[in-house]
DNA sequence: ATCATTAAAAGGTTTGACTTTTAAAAAATA
DNA sequence: TATTTTTTAAAAGTCAAACCTTTTAATGAT
């Protein structure tokens, strides 16, 4: 039996010339012709090369720079250069959604409560010594800080105890949860931040990051497990208790 | 004893005259003045009442159409436009990640697999009657389009096999899985349609819809659990046995 | 009724002149 | 000599005006 031939026929863009501009230039990332750091020719000089006016050439550096490829600094030594594509295309989008009303905190700790538990899964497998060294550092800061730490008593002052789900998120070896990961708890602090300045640090939160990394350690997937959710459960608590004494 | 004052200044930015532009209009979009729908005046009446230059609105318009928040039509009846905000967003982050190589198959896929148990849990327990019914017709669809499915079957026909769980996690009522798990069925779909255009069909894939359907209907939190993660892996392994055929 | 033509409105593109920003280089000062 | 200030050139940022292209509604011819 002869097989059909079942051809697809995709729609047709005449595309504008700054988006071909844009994807050309894409296309030079995507193959690593163009790596991070490295400087474009000028506008000017980019128009010679694609025939085309400057405008076409600005326009597409609009779209390159806003989903994050390139970073365009005026100036002598200025000039178009390639960025690293990192999570903050995920974070910006979200960012929208929230400011639209689409998202709400509740959705974003709710979310990020199930992808944390997901990570503790994937990293109590396959985390390396370097990322549990880089963990246990982290913790170590987060009490000297704490320590000394009467100059400036906010959470947001100490930047260790934010960072430690991010870091604990570099052990999987899953890219997408540490982008998405990433991206939330970016979202949640930023969030968290302008309703509650002034949180405070308190030990617990310490102890609670310190419990978890020891039974990451250990490899004890269930304990790891109780201690990610237990935390992020007091964390939570914690959140919506201060909120509404502020709401008063 | 007096509080201090811990205020913290934030950077400053003296914005491009376009980025101001962006912002305004986003405002108004994020204040709901604007709705989907709305047409905002053409490039050269913004211009008027921005007191700016064309150029600058243009420049404006292709960072708000990259983002999503605006699409651009030429022609009499045309103009600037307000778009819904989606998933398309992350959809495109995420594929432009993966075409610099920072995310592959496996984790997307694996991704989709911890997601999906994760909205399976969500969705049992709120999902409303309506979603259930859509959920019905949807396999309904599947198995008509299955039966006279003789001029073409290759899965990509059947769109409703595709849109089962997406439809799934319309259930949810965390939006953010919703958008996540759209963004990420999108991509493996679109990433798998390249590779196995010709893939097949099969009974077993709706009848797998069929007992997922059952159990969540039937608010069996562990059945339908099994069911989901049965499934995902059956087609998780039934592409890779497939790809394996075809590097021949 | 149907088809072809036309005109207007909108975005798309180019060009050239001008402004602003930045950092290195040069000059003035201590 | 070391530091501070000024100059300058390269690059992006902006504007205005003219012209091109696409789209569609309205008009007119068949």
């Amino acid at each position: 039996m002869k097989e059909r031939n079942t051809i697809q026929f995709t729609p047709i863009y005449s595309k504008r010339t700054f988006e071909n501009i844009a994807d050309k230039i894409k296309e030079h990332i995507y193959s690593k012709a163009l790596k991070p750091d490295d400087r474009l020719p000028s506008e000017r000089e980019l128009a010679v090369q694609f025939g085309t006016g400057r405008m076409a050439v600005r326009e597409a550096l609009r779209i390159l720079e806003e989903s994050g490829f390139v970073h365009v600094k005026p100036g002598v030594e200025g000039g178009i250069f390639i960025r690293e594509l990192d999570s903050t295309g995920i974070t910006k989008t979200l960012s929208d959604l929230i400011k639209m009303g689409n998202i709400t905190l509740e959705e974003l700790t709710e979310a990020r409560i199930s992808l944390e538990t997901i990570i503790i899964e994937s990293v109590i497998k396959c985390i390396s010594n370097m990322d549990l060294a880089a963990l246990e550092k982290n913790i170590k800061q987060s009490e000297d800080y704490f320590r000394q730490g009467n100059e400036n008593n906010s959470v947001w002052g100490n930047k260790s105890l934010i960072n430690f789900h991010t870091l604990l998120a570099e052990g999987s070896e899953n890219r997408l949860y540490k982008y998405f990961l990433r991206s939330l708890v970016d979202l949640s602090n930023s969030f968290i931040q302008k309703s509650l300045p002034n949180l405070i640090q308190d030990a617990d939160h310490i102890e609670q990051h310190k419990a978890i990394f020891k039974s990451v350690k250990a490899r004890d997937l269930k304990r790891a497990k109780k201690a990610i959710k237990d935390h992020l459960n007091y964390v939570a608590v914690k959140i919506r208790s201060e909120m509404k004494q502020a709401e008063r």
